[in-house]
DNA sequence: TTAATTTAGTAAACGCGTTCACTAAAATCA
DNA sequence: TGATTTTAGTGAACGCGTTTACTAAATTAA
């Protein structure tokens, strides 16, 4: 124990308070946004996105770790767009087909985007540091996939896919539509075929299969 | 038509022989499997193999349209081991699990090297040429992949996946097993669970599905 | 007040992939 | 033999992400 109370009073010069750093982590992502709204994901550099907020490029590490966890705030954007798409998605459908249409839409998504895909997947810095689980926390992912976790939890009712751990069934299914996306937007040189044929029988199979 | 033999000796220095140009790219290459071995991904650059090759950096880029072009050379290699690894699981695998254990395999091949399947997959600089499948050509993927072409046509006579195009088949398979790859290993703050049992969920649903 | 301590922010540097202006070399044409 | 043309190769430069040495600022302790 330093002290009892250990409120004994600090030496320096105090640290940004919680609301000043979020100020200027708000002032920087809006720099990145203004960019990437002008010039697309080439255009956000940390150099010019620090020019337009004011600050040398230094400054940015004391606010982010790196370029992926500030452009994490523009994907979250992104991600928006994809979550009301299956919103859209979720109601105009028959509730048989309606996790296949969810599906199919959630690639095509991402195929109709491959460079946000590029962007979003595909940059990886350096070795992540464990355990700040930045990423998925800050945009809110998990919970912005509700809809489509309860497309999975009807469909196991109506018997259009097994039992188990809907969470389980959920991933599966992530992973295999990010595999189409993946491969068609990365590897395009290798003969996948109609993407529309290897992505219906792909999320089919694995409808199938659960 | 600008001469009728087209054989109008032509004027300036002759450009490489395609000998002197293959041996000046195997130097190249060589360099740089030199420096991988030695320091890793991270060690290869662009800079250092140049001066390993006995060049200025800017020579590599008549031998070489950029790094991920040079650099696909070794990642043929990662190939040929994974490759080597399918054809020991078909051998010593009974048939009718043999197409599983090999896609359990495939997984777990890139899941034991992230930094290579980030290397290989998730590096790409800029808007690729189009046309040019220089990725799939020169490293003869499709052919090295015949023994898991194979395990699918067989599996498809016992039954254990249903009949109609195998390579679409296959290409399925691939792209559900990159898709686990992919996630796991980029996105690894999401509540993935255990690896192990989405790796088994993804293959056998798939496998099911087919 | 002055010294000490802690943080904020800057400017310069590092190494990177890549491009470009340029020089050197090797061939043909006159 | 030049003069010309075409390519090879160099070295400097650009912009990048990031780190680092340093200065300025803000606070407490003496």
């Amino acid at each position: 124990m330093t002290s009892t109370t250990s409120k004994t009073t600090r030496r320096g010069r105090p640290p940004r308070s919680l609301k000043q750093a979020a100020d200027g982590r708000q002032m920087i992502i809006d720099a990145a946004r203004t960019l990437f709204a002008d010039e697309g994901y080439h255009g956000v550099s940390m150099r010019k996105v620090a020019t337009l907020a004011g600050c040398s490029p230094g400054a940015l590490y004391k606010l982010f770790p790196g370029k992926r966890q500030l452009l994490l705030h523009i994907w979250g954007e992104i991600f928006a767009e994809l979550i009301a798409l299956l919103q859209q998605c979720y109601e105009r459908s028959e509730p048989a087909e309606r996790l296949e249409a969810m599906c199919l839409t959630f690639v095509d998504f991402w195929l109709l985007r491959p460079d946000d895909y590029r962007a979003i997947f595909l940059i990886q810095d350096q070795p992540q540091a464990e355990g700040d689980s930045y990423f998925v926390d800050s945009s809110g992912i998990q919970q912005s996939l509700q809809v489509f976790r309860q497309a999975v939890v009807e469909a196991q009712k109506l018997g259009v896919i097994g039992e188990g751990d809907p969470d389980e069934k959920q991933n599966v299914l992530m992973c295999g539509m990010q595999g189409v996306a993946l491969n068609l937007i990365t590897i395009p040189e290798y003969p996948w075929g109609d993407p529309e044929v290897i992505k219906l029988a792909t999320v089919r199979a694995l409808i199938a299969g659960l």
